[in-house]
Formats: C-alpha cells, sequence, structure tokens
DNA sequence: TAATATTCGGGTAATTTGGGAT
DNA sequence: ACTGTCCAAATTACCCGAATAT
C-alpha cells in the first residue's frame, strides 16, 4: 500500500541485520525479500519492508516487567 | 521501545557470556532471551538486552513456576 | 571526465541451525 | 533441569575483479 516508501540500499540494510551486503543480495536473489533493481542492476529494498522483518520476533518481546525486589 | 540498536551475533553472544552457542540459542527458543530472525534463519541478539543482562539486571526474570511437582 | 565508494558476479572458508546422544 | 559436544545441512562471511552510483 505505501508507494511513497524510502528506499535502502544493500549495505544500509546489511547493517540493520548485522549481515554482510552480499547476504541481502542473496534473500533478494532468493525471494525472501522484496527488492527493486536499478537501470543498472543495482538493488534497492523498501525500508517499510525492512522494519517488518526487523521488528519480527518469535516470543521474547516482553516489555521490562520489573522483577520482584525479591 | 529502541528499535534502533545494534545486533549481535550468536557467537558474540556466546563469547560475552563464556558459554556455547549452542546455549545461547537454547536460551533463545526457550524465550528467556530476545532474539530476531534474518530471513534465513539466522539469529541475532539486542546489544542492549544483552548488556542488560551481563549486567546482572534481573528484570525480565519472571518466577513463573511451571506445575511445582516437587 | 575523473575519482571514490558501493554493488554487482562467482568461489571458498567460517558460522549457525537443528536433532540426537552423553 | 541445564550445559557441552558430535554430526550433516543450510546460511553467512570474506576473497577477487568488473560494473554501477554519486
Amino acid at each position: 500500500m505505501e508507494s511513497s516508501d524510502r528506499l535502502l540500499t544493500p549495505g544500509e540494510v546489511a547493517s540493520l541485520f548485522r549481515v554482510d551486503p552480499k547476504t541481502v543480495t542473496r534473500w533478494a536473489a532468493a525471494g525472501r525479500i522484496g527488492s527493486i533493481r536499478t537501470p543498472g542492476g543495482h538493488r534497492r529494498f523498501r525500508e517499510s519492508e525492512v522494519r517488518a522483518l526487523l521488528s519480527g520476533d518469535e516470543a521474547g518481546f516482553a516489555e521490562e516487567s520489573q522483577a520482584t525486589s525479591h
């Protein structure tokens, strides 16, 4: 739905995921993440999709529950 | 709600805690520590959370004993 | 046009994953 | 209950030269 979404370079996505830029390229080639190609062949990624992937964790997301002071 | 904090690899977290990387994986699987998954399935950990745990911060530790079949 | 940084490609080590046995 | 080790498969990291981006 979002068309006015910033595009990120492979290097930027790599930094966010803490992986090598080449790994991001492999994700795109494997269809694990959407990508846009520049006329020159370089890939660009939608920031909204990247942030969604970064937020999606399994079950360890809890608020800072205050532990019982015993 | 800091989503903009650096991520650590399982190996880095393991080194910080002086445990085997497999143990870190078990913590994540058990929900004892939050984790992010790369599109390839590898785990990444939030540095802020790891540092909090290393500092002896017990926040997040709930005394949820399940079925104390003592 | 030139210069620098990034991102192509491929190829080969290193790490991570998941299960199982100790 | 928790952790460290063994194994095979999958994913990721680092190497190069050439093309693209700014």
